[in-house]
DNA sequence: CTGAAAGCGCTTACAG
DNA sequence: CTGAAAGCGCTTACAG
């Protein structure tokens, strides 16, 4: 936008001071007398005065924008409500985001850099899936957030779901319902949603006394995965009544795997829950289906709030709240749990 | 990011020249001899000179850096691939992108504001949906672009998705299969993709002789608007051998339906064709949704590079082009066309 | 070919 | 309580 309105300048004019009384007035931190500060308000509102941060930046040399780097955001459905979560938070802090999107692993990318040269306060790394990365070399370690995903090495502070607490959470959804017989159907990959949503179904189930029955297919976890799984399943163990999914994809493919047998039905027969709250599939399906949301609005949010704090104190060590104790030392992180979002896919049993 | 490289300056020390040869070495403006001027750039390597964006804007008046407004990002699933296509447009251009959400019709949200102040060249406001909106107030129309809205007063550069050719295009892909019976469904809302797509289909069956049949249900469009439509449409007319679904979600809603009838099945007795390449749908129903992807990625990459041309020649005129001639003179749009995406869902009539 | 100086719009010691 | 001046890191006439 073309500046069309006065600096601080022409406020200045306007109201017969200077352009250090109109700061002062305006930012209220040195001594103005009220009449004085009332006319320099006046002159700047008469004169649609808007400050220029980027003048103020400069000055100060601190932005006030924080980078956004963003690891193949289109890929995931999920990449809008960080980002809103992101936006929230910075918004109730003053605070810009400056975003850029980067291949997957790129992170080296020379898009940092120009968040770099635009001398942003600090950066958010958001990763396209929950992993542990190589931090991007070219990214101050004091001055970085990984969200969703973490770094063993350098001790990034980071955000991540807390896997365990979803898979428990989804469990004892199952559990309470007076289910017995619970199979988890997973992925073969060694990632930490798949590890720590299979731990806490053990954790689960245990408690309960349950025998735990796990089917992993490979992945990708997608419908096709929930199908084979729950063929796979049946095979295994046909007394069964309900399955945890990974994901809310792999509770779809269940979903089409039961309507091919006629004497089955969702969720009289078997109650079924998945994980991520994807609505277009969870409320498209039926009966609607039962699942996990994954705190993504809330990872953002956190993620900034932390960011926002790098570059005051670095020295102040922050303070990292663990809903969940994690046996996994991933590092320094904070896990935020999911919560559940009840449709019609559970029900109890008779 | 704390500054930790030297500015201008020191390299002018470094390399025993004035700053202004820095400048001048660095940017090629000036004239500067090969050997100062290698003495320069080895200088700034040595050193890890970044410039600093923010000086050079203050200085330059001009940020390059473009506002992109976001209107409710999180409920769509298209946000990510609108922004990629911005963010990569973006970069290619040597412009940032600084991003700012605002709920639905608030189109004089504060975090305008914001990005006023942060002194963006431009700014681009993208609709959650297709349709006219009223031009925010605070935005010079000279240095907007509207993205998936248009405004008919103002006549503000805008960028669509070509609706009517979406439509035409679906239809056309049944017709050509030897379809002759082919349904609409579609929902009773006055928004452009329902009335585009509406002129589309019937430009294509118009074309092929055919007698069009159009079943509107009461949205919002999605997979029960799709179940409710299928069963209208059989009631009124039992020859369909192709349905021509709104989007995705209301494809899914056909397949619910027939799945239900043993005695039909997708594509042998019925073919289908969504709109929006909703993946996560599209690709898990059984057999996959032949439909028509519309150009996200591209739209967002228009918008950006139509902004990026406003603060430099706002009296030059834009070139809008046009690939369907529109009847209904929406205002000067850039009408960008979708894309079909074939999987297994239409069949050929036999 | 090279450099001293002004200025982009602000803030902040400092002096009066 | 008020204001003149320096300076944030650059670029760009202008002079030499």
């Amino acid at each position: 936008m073309v500046r069309q309105s006065t600096g601080i300048r022409g406020v200045a004019e306007a109201a017969s001071v200077s352009v250090t009384t109109v700061s002062h007035a305006l930012s209220g931190r040195g001594q103005v007398s009220d009449e004085t500060r009332q006319r320099v308000l006046d002159a700047a509102a008469r004169l649609g005065y808007t400050p220029n941060r980027i003048a103020r930046a400069l000055r100060a040399s601190r932005s006030n924008v924080l980078g956004f780097v963003s690891e193949e955001i289109a890929t995931t459905p999920f990449a809008g409500q960080i980002l809103v979560g992101a936006q929230e938070a910075a918004a109730e802090l003053g605070l810009m985001l400056m975003i850029v999107n980067v291949p997957r692993g790129a992170v080296d990318d020379p898009q940092i850099g120009a968040l770099l040269e635009q001398q942003v306060d600090a950066m958010i790394f958001a990763s396209s899936s929950h992993r542990e990365i190589r931090t991007p070399g070219r990214l101050d370690p004091l001055r970085t957030v990984l969200l969703d995903a973490f770094d063993r090495d350098q001790r990034i502070p980071s955000v991540v779901p807390d896997e365990f607490g979803i898979g428990y959470l989804a469990t004892r959804r199952l559990v309470d319902s007076g289910h017995r017989r619970i199979v988890h159907l997973t992925v073969d990959e060694d990632v930490p949603a798949v590890v720590g949503r299979v731990r806490g179904y053990l954790a689960a189930t245990a408690e309960a006394g349950l025998q735990p029955l796990i089917v992993r297919v490979a992945g990708p976890a997608d419908a096709r995965a929930g199908s084979e799984g729950v063929r796979r399943a049946v095979r295994i163990e046909n007394g069964v009544t309900a399955v945890f999914a990974f994901n809310d994809q792999m509770a779809m493919g269940v979903y089409q795997e039961i309507s091919l047998n006629p004497m089955v039905s969702i969720p009289h027969e078997v109650s079924v829950i998945g994980v991520d709250d994807l609505r277009l599939i969870a409320e498209a399906l039926r009966p609607g289906l039962t699942t996990v949301a994954l705190p993504h609005a809330e990872m953002g949010r956190r993620a900034v709030q932390i960011a926002a704090r790098l570059p005051f104190a670095p020295q102040e060590p922050l303070t990292l709240q663990e809903p969940f104790a994690l046996p996994d030392g991933e590092g320094d992180s904070i896990r935020l749990p999911g919560t559940l979002v009840e449709r019609q896919s559970v029900a109890g049993i008779v």
